[in-house]
DNA sequence: GTGGATCCCAACCCAAACGTTGGAGTTGGA
DNA sequence: TCCAACTCCAACGTTTGGGTTGGGATCCAC
């Protein structure tokens, strides 16, 4: 059978994100990863180095995904940001193993963390069409649009980060994906829309 | 030198606190808890069991102090909501290992969590307490009160689940400690206020 | 004070997992 | 055709780390 490195690569990562996305760092092993893929342990080793190596790449590569995945189109009122929250949530309800491996960067606590100037330069445009949704006085601007767009992320993504936190709370009245969702947007549009 | 054991459990606990708070249950080593709290590791199996049975117990004694420890008085409006949300949000800032504790617990994603029946019923007080609010017409009504109440939790919550999402978001202007509390009060106080 | 129970530690065992090596198969160019 | 570079694997060396054991010190009940 003829080789095919790119191949090869590109499922030994595909692996990679599924293993580092359940496991994390240091409940991953090489090991595993290989035997997924389908494809000896060494090849782990040269093509992307150590373990940690490995993981800044997937972080890099998979999260730059994230951080471009819900297109934003202009925000042309309250409606338009409850749209967006949503489609965040829906986002990460496809994409289980990215929104860990953000979880998962988030408590690694880097001072920097892989491939940050790309990933800046997304967030920013994120920042600026909030921003200029605000200045057109399309949406509410009793906070900075920096703010307003993380908080919105915070609603999306919170039923994420803590399931456990959210089945507790939702224990006498169990919330579907769907209530969840209506909530969010609920919650999303008010936080946008101007004051009276 | 005399015995202690209640010290010597102390000790051992509050040394798993800081080690599972930073590196999780994969990353940490029972070596590393024994030796910084100075201890033999022989007594963290005979005192806690196996080291999943330890992360077990320092979830379930620090979680619950999470669940306890930001008191939440009677709702009797927007500001109190606001006000709520801002000691949560304080109560994180001082205590990191606990919201990084609730963090990795939630992506071990148990189908249940230690301790989960007294937690839950920690929960209910809060959302009980909001809903009180909301049927005396004090706060907005226009979610169910647990959706409410959680979302409050994803807006203190968030800055400490995703630090790394905070830094690029707010790579133009910082966001301070202060800033970001102003910006979550604002948004709590807005969630909370009824439609007019 | 004696004996049994408890506390603690140093040293150990061993399985798991990180990372490497030697070699066999494959390719493509000189 | 030959050989240098590349791809891949099985097997190996070594370290890490979970968990145990044997024994010495301390306590306490009698």
């Amino acid at each position: 059978m003829a080789w095919n490195t790119a191949e090869t690569k590109r499922r030994l990562k595909k692996s990679a994100v599924a293993e580092f996305a359940a496991h994390g760092l240091g409940g991953t092993t090489m090991e595993r990863i290989a035997r997924r893929a389908g494809i000896n342990k060494e090849r782990l080793y040269t093509y992307f180095g150590d373990k940690s190596q490995l993981f800044a790449t997937v972080l890099a590569d998979e999260l730059n995904k994230v951080a471009a995945a819900v297109p934003l189109n202009d925000l042309d009122g309250p409606e338009a940001v409850a749209a967006y929250a949503a489609a965040v949530y829906d986002y990460h309800a496809e994409h289980p193993e990215l929104t860990r491996l953000l979880l998962w960067e988030g408590l690694l606590d880097l001072p920097e963390v892989p491939d940050e100037a790309s990933r800046t330069d997304y967030y920013r445009t994120k920042v600026a069409a909030f921003t200029r949704a605000q200045q057109a006085n399309l949406i509410s601007n009793d906070m900075p649009g920096a703010d307003l767009a993380f908080l919105i992320l915070a609603l999306a993504g919170w039923w994420y980060a803590v399931p456990q936190m959210a089945r507790m709370m939702h224990a006498d009245d169990p919330a579907t994906p769907d209530t969840a969702r209506a909530a969010l947007m609920r919650a999303a549009r008010k936080l946008a829309t101007p004051a009276v």
